[in-house]
DNA sequence: TTTGTTTATCGTCGATTTACGATTGCAAAC
DNA sequence: GTTTGCAATCGTAAATCGACGATAAACAAA
């Protein structure tokens, strides 16, 4: 034995990954909150609701256009932030599917671990 | 104006923000869906199951059970890891607050986004 | 055209992450 | 008491992240 598997990781698992990450920063859960409730939508907006500066609110805003949460549409000279339905969608579904693999704690405690 | 709000971050994005981040590495994803599944448990199965060494597979599970997704448990000279089910409740919460407060792909639909 | 406003990008810095091999620590078995 | 086997930790190197100020780019208005 010994040798790897070489498994490597399903796509869904690599996608999984991306948006979990994308979400791994307190700011970036943050800024989808304030889209979602449209108490914000302009880059500007974002920066004064959030203890940080604009350049750094732009990174964050590409990290999460980079993975398919946020969108954003140029109007004139400043941009509207939405998040993205299609983005989203995936996210719930991956999420789900996680989710509905492990087992709830009902379960678990029906069901006595491997150890 | 200009100066920030200081809004600082809600406790419950930043801990949502961590349990993202714990789920924000394919192998970390891997190996919850491995203990989920209950096809593996021990460290060294785990090792055979995924293409990395010992050491960093050790690494991993290290930062699961820092977000209290993972515990483990010592057995006699091995190692018993299982899904924390406390952790898992609580991860399935926020994310699930977070998806509610999210609109849904019909009702962006319905009501036009702010652009 | 020029000016002003808004956002993106560049360059930088320190901190963190990811990965590995090597070593250490521990518990059971001999 | 040794030896054996498994897991955690150490040390390290490369890459990425997070933050900022400064600068560039895009566009509307004057």
């Amino acid at each position: 034995m010994a040798i790897h598997k070489r498994a490597e990781f399903t796509d869904a698992e690599q996608r999984l990954a991306a948006i979990a990450k994308a979400l791994g920063h307190p700011a970036r859960v943050a800024i989808v909150r304030l889209l979602a409730q449209r108490r914000a939508c302009v880059c500007g907006e974002l920066v004064l609701e959030l203890p940080l500066s604009q350049s750094t609110v732009s990174q964050h805003l590409k990290e999460l256009k980079a993975a398919g949460l946020v969108q954003g549409e140029v109007d004139g000279p400043r941009v509207c932030y939405c998040l993205d339905p299609a983005g989203w969608a995936v996210a719930r579904q991956l999420l789900g599917d996680l989710l509905a693999e492990v087992p709830p704690a009902a379960a678990e405690a029906a069901a006595p671990g491997c150890c």
